[in-house]
DNA sequence: TATGAATGAGACTTCATTCAT
DNA sequence: GATGAATGAAGTCTCATTCAT
């Protein structure tokens, strides 16, 4: 079916450009318009591709959660210690929170603007998320490789400091996106201080 | 002063009360009538305390704002270490964002809704902030308290952290406000690892 | 009664700035805290003195129609001949919108805002002003001062020239209030053209 | 291009019942939903082809402007004594103001509630017009054909006669329009006595 | 596929007006 | 005499949404 191809296609470009303007105006402030002329054509016109303005929303935050949990169940498979684990599944979130930082603000920022279904789908995910990180701190706490901390907790800091990225990483400021990835990882992991000034 | 005291004890009502709904349904989805009925007036009302809605918005950020920028001067100010300052600052921080979420979420997520004039206020003053933050950092790395890193993401990353208490703490959950505090200013500090675990 | 006497004053100060803010932006647009801010006082003291915003447009009314009423009756009992009645009524007129342009503008312009009542008295006013005016020039083209014409509508058209000048008169162009009283009175009665031109 | 053709059709339509609403209660007093209502649709339609309630009246008076502007040029333009000009104008003037009362009245009564630009194309658009008429009048008086008189002001009294038609003018009252509009011009030109009685 | 045209619901805002003090 | 506080009605404007073409 090459149309299917084509509306795809269409779909996920408009996606994309929905992404960027709730991301920048916020998805009650955005307009259908603004989208609309942003792709070249009319209002009307995005009806043909999603039901109404909520499916758009509930679209975005479907593929953001995805990413995330394809990403999460990856480093999970990996082979690696506990660190190495959580190491790589920080790097993978904040790295996406850079990469798109739109998608993903619109992804934090609207849950009360979804419609039911799609609200519980991305709450439940992040549960799942949460949990699978918390998780894994306790194997590490077990293990002794990590201070023992209440684990959800500190698995919901560690992420909130990932996301925070969105909101505040520019690429001009001097830093890659890849050292900006290692910057949370490393103060997640080991936080501020020296190993010595501790002792 | 009994009029004046009248006057902003009902203003500071009603910034209470916004500060409650916009954070929950978002400044653009929250309606003026939403804010009248649970004050227990009429919309119009509101016009006798504030300009538009858009003031009490505005009102809300600076108050926010001011918050901020005064426990960080106190703290700035007290004796003690480097470290004691920054343990002292991300303790504020978060817990100021634990004990008004809503407050907080309404200054971090509706920045763009803000009329300029408030927007240059509270972005110079998170610059101001954020600054004050990175500089203490680097009088900890040339002390040899702090591990060499890049300063001003590094506060803006902890900064970020701390933020996120206003979405996810739940005095239910099982820690205490000063608890999850305390854990911020541990992971942020001292990163998930034992000493040991790094060396 | 001193306290008649006050009132009075105070209502007729209103009423001054009442007719300068109405005449500036139109009744409409014109708003009751404009005039109270004016006075120097709130926008409820106004209602001490005058029942609603329409009564003041009807004082207004009926002030600036007794004005017109009374200049014409004393002109009309004068002796002299129909041409010089004709000449001082229209000096009167003209000179009456040049000293109070905004009093007389709110009152040519805002007929439809005015209250059944004074709409009435202020039409049937009007109709005996014109009707006045038409009765003189019918005297004077039956004494073969004035050419014949439909006496109404020239009545109308006199008065509409010199209503004009509350429009477009301003003292610094150079002419005197006087001189341009009398350049009116010169175009009604002789018209642009110099006596020989015609013949 | 019928599309084209239909908007503009849609639009004139529009201005074409706005001008006579405008023109009955005022710009300000005239609601929104009197046009609508009286072109059959919801308010919200209007907004398909105006900006906004302000940009209604900044059409018509570009209209009503351009249409007197238009007038006077080919006056201008035409071969003919001083006289001859002046009285053409004058005619058109009041003929156009006999014509279409409500849309000329707005433009007249309505300068205050303009957007700043379509006010100063009207202020610009008068101060050209009664500019041109005054150079005739100087013409003609140093032709000796016109009494010599202030010459600027003797044109905005004419055109203030001729304006007031709008007001007055009923058909119902036994004159046509074209003899109201020559006995405006009469007036201008000749004034109330008869030749004679001046010498 | 896409648009022109229209709608309905709801939002913000303004303002004359009231009334207890 | 005057004000602070509040209301109700109305008006402008915005927008998601629909539907015939």
């Amino acid at each position: 079916m090459p149309t299917d191809r084509l509306d795809n296609t269409r779909r996920e470009e408009i996606l994309d450009v929905a992404a960027e303007i709730f991301g920048k105006k916020g998805y009650r402030a955005a307009t259908l318009n603004d989208v609309a002329k942003a792709m070249g054509f009319t209002r009307a016109a995005l009806y043909y591709y999603f039901e109404n303005k909520q499916e758009m929303l509930a679209a975005l935050s479907d593929m953001a959660g995805l990413h995330l949990m394809t990403q999460l169940d990856k480093r999970l498979a990996e082979d690696g210690t506990t660190l190495d684990k959580v190491r790589g599944i920080l790097l993978d979130h904040a790295s996406a929170f850079i990469r798109q930082p739109r998608l993903f603000s619109v992804f934090q920022a609207e849950v009360s603007e979804l419609p039911t279904a799609a609200r519980q789908r991305l709450e439940s995910g992040e549960r799942a998320y949460i949990g699978a990180i918390a998780s894994l701190l306790e194997v590490g706490m077990d293990e002794g490789t990590f201070a023992r901390r209440p684990a959800k907790p500190s698995a919901l800091a560690m992420v909130g400091m990932a996301n925070s990225v969105a909101r505040w990483y520019r690429p001009q400021a001097g830093l890659s996106a890849k050292e900006v990835g290692e910057l949370i990882v490393d103060l997640c992991v080991g936080g501020l201080t020296t190993p010595s000034a501790l002792s």
